[in-house]
DNA sequence: CGAATTTTTGATAAGGTTCAATACAAGTGG
DNA sequence: CCACTTGTATTGAACCTTATCAAAAATTCG
């Protein structure tokens, strides 16, 4: 299902109640609301929903309820998941070019997507919203060489253990001397994500559930039982001094 | 070595002669020249010095000439290269954090550095520049995701042909259906940024080679014969209709 | 030319994938 | 509400790719 289109002609789609609260958390300055409203496409979609937005051009999708992934898709029907995305996470979705990138619903959820160009154009003249749209760039391109590192150095052990961390950092709810989350995902979505086969994914949850760091219950409640420890296992730099 | 400081005070670097020249491919309008010119700070390296900029704050690089490699150094000694740039190109160097990044001289290279902060806040008031800064990074966190799909998903044979390709788009001398290039860059830097070991790279080398793909000359020259081939190799996907 | 370094080649081993079967969870219809 | 069905996750065994270890060959540089 197609998406780059008003709410109202979507069936599946959830009407915000006031139009404003999704676009305020971009942080832009009152004279530029009106302008992002009438750019913002708002599209709600259902779990498992693909191509939940357009790919046709570029778009700036803010997510404003739910969890989203963004899947590229490469020759002979390999796909990597790019990156997982909650509540008030920014997304740069480029046009479909070499490869083809796309947005996935997770869970249902609630999106307001913006033409790139456009949205650009607007945060040229407003300082606010245009320091913005930089420093979560260059966050994105952070996390992206993190995860370059992870993919390129690191073994299956430590690509779980950090998935987990930099999981439990994001939607985890503090519990003990850890965390307890729920994760939206599978294990094909994670193994795509880190690189590994699910199979792999699942072994090294068992390892890693029993060395005494993990506990699962069901298919996606994951405890961390010791951060630290989990930590350690991710292969992550001492701290700098 | 240390490099941020003046070129004065650098027994290494190189003078430029014009030292307009090189801050002019950032495309800013006349105005901000005199101001870039007074933050910029030039760098020469000699071959092989690493920590040729100083990562103490985030930097933003331009490569006047030369050649340099961005790396990520992470827990036990392992690094991962995280791209090769030349000429023109434009690098965004973060300060440290949970991982070290520096950048490091493949051939004796000149340099412009200018501490991000500022940077980009001179870049607000000059559209040209911010459009120039914000498409390098749209671009640089496409590149990112690529190799990020590549580590993920592609096998030996693939990483390297995706390597040769990429190379030959960048500082290929076209050849008959291919391309000829002088790679600056060993084999162990090449193992490190598409995440395989100097043995493996060696090997699909020579299985490009004797499959009649490429040919090579020492150490460092590359004749690519067939570039579709290699492309087919590199498990592109098919253009998009 | 000779020394040092880098690359290539070879043999072996480890980590991860693949294939196959079982167990588990969640949803469906009686 | 429970049995049945379907999809997802886990476990096991064999295989394959790539890493590791070790040595020889090639290239660069003094």
């Amino acid at each position: 299902m197609h998406a780059k289109q008003s709410a109202a002609a979507l069936p599946n789609s959830i009407i915000f109640p006031g139009a404003k609260a999704p676009v305020a958390s971009l942080g832009a300055e009152e004279a530029t609301h009106l302008r992002l409203q009438a750019l913002a496409r708002y599209a709600g979609a259902r779990s498992r929903d693909s191509r939940v937005i357009d790919n046709s051009v570029s778009q700036v999708v803010l997510v404003v309820e739910g969890a989203v992934k963004l899947i590229a898709s490469a020759a002979a029907g390999r796909t990597q998941v790019m990156g997982f995305y909650f509540k008030d996470d920014f997304i740069y979705v480029p046009a479909r070019d070499t490869h083809a990138y796309n947005l996935c619903a997770l869970t249902d959820c609630e999106l307001v997507a913006f033409p790139a160009t456009e949205f650009i154009r607007l945060a040229q003249s407003d300082k606010t919203l245009n320091n913005n749209f930089l420093s979560h760039l260059l966050r994105a391109l952070g996390r992206c060489r993190e995860k370059s590192l992870a993919l390129g150095q690191k073994t299956a052990r430590e690509r779980v253990a950090t998935f987990l961390v930099s999981m439990a950092e994001r939607i985890g709810a503090p519990f003990s001397n850890g965390a307890v989350l729920d994760l939206p995902m599978s294990r094909r979505d994670i193994g795509d994500n880190i690189g590994l086969t699910i199979e792999t994914v699942s072994r090294q949850m068992t390892e890693l559930r029993n060395a005494g760091i993990v506990s699962t219950s069901g298919r996606s409640q994951v405890k961390i039982l010791d951060l630290a420890a989990l930590k350690q296992e991710a292969g992550h730099l001492p701290v700098p001094t």
